[in-house]
DNA sequence: ATATTATCGTTTAACGTTAAACTATTAATC
DNA sequence: GATTAATAGTTTAACGTTAAACGATAATAT
């Protein structure tokens, strides 16, 4: 057995890539308020960031996500009064999805949540290095995005 | 509404990396033989790579997974034969996991079945821009393992 | 020696996700 | 205008995961 290969740079790449998303979600997740997911505030955070009314289906279209996923997301976070979800009335099939005065607390909240996790990484590792990973990061992403099974 | 400011460049890796960790879970598993998981052919290739014998809890800590996960897994790769499974003659409490002929072979195939996309990834991006990244994906990674919530 | 504590693997319930089937509505085609 | 195709959202079953509880065995302490 004279193994010494190593396994591929982008396969490493790759599997890096899954742990951490593993132990981040575990993270962040426990840090969160009032047991709110990541995809929950991930819904919260587009909205606030980028404002307006959005379907369920440009949401699920947006995150990756199938509808069924979203719709279960939105019901959570309806439930919760995070968020008003009421009737397109432009097309009788769709739905709008906006935040609520909650909705924008809770964002502000989760995001003072996680923000020492981030100012603690930045802080140990450095922003450069971030920002110098995040191109093959994006291309990657879109690569695989514009290669879907 | 003068919002304009990007989040943490932390925050868009960890981002990108979930992001791109559901896109790829999708695309392996929609090339993997037989439907096979990925979390199945992660316990075959570290089989092949590290060889021997490993109990599942040495299995569920390589992989920072629950031992219910690894459970679950190995049940299935045994059922497939896939795997051998047998009491640690050392320890009462604790068992075995090895390799059969199967496994080798089917480890193989997943490899093969992984290799275009792998293939394609680098040379679409080259082998060095994954070789720069892979240290902060190390760094991350390890930061996070050490400090688990 | 005995009692306590820790570890190993399994099981259970809950969760979020996907894929697929389904209804309702709109858009396109003839 | 009627038919067909496409899209929006929901529901269902299945899957892999986690957290927690459990019994069994081992290690440690007294």
């Amino acid at each position: 057995m004279t193994r010494k290969a190593r396994d591929p740079l982008s396969f490493r790449f790759l599997t890096e890539v899954g742990i951490i998303e593993q132990l981040a979600r575990a993270k962040l997740e426990s840090v969160l308020p009032d047991g709110l997911k990541i995809s929950q505030f991930i819904v919260l955070n587009h909205l606030v960031r980028l404002g307006g009314d959005w379907s369920p289906a440009r949401l699920a279209n947006a995150f990756q996500v199938t509808k069924g996923a979203i719709t279960n997301t939105l019901q959570r976070l309806e439930s919760r009064g995070l968020v008003k979800v009421i009737s397109d009335p432009h097309d009788g099939r769709g739905k709008l999805v906006s935040l609520t005065a909650m909705g924008r607390d809770m964002r502000k909240r989760c995001v003072r949540s996680i923000e020492p996790l981030l100012v603690e990484l930045e802080a140990k590792f450095g922003e450069k290095r971030f920002e110098k990973a995040l191109p093959i990061l994006e291309d990657v992403r879109k690569y695989l995005d514009e290669h879907r099974p």
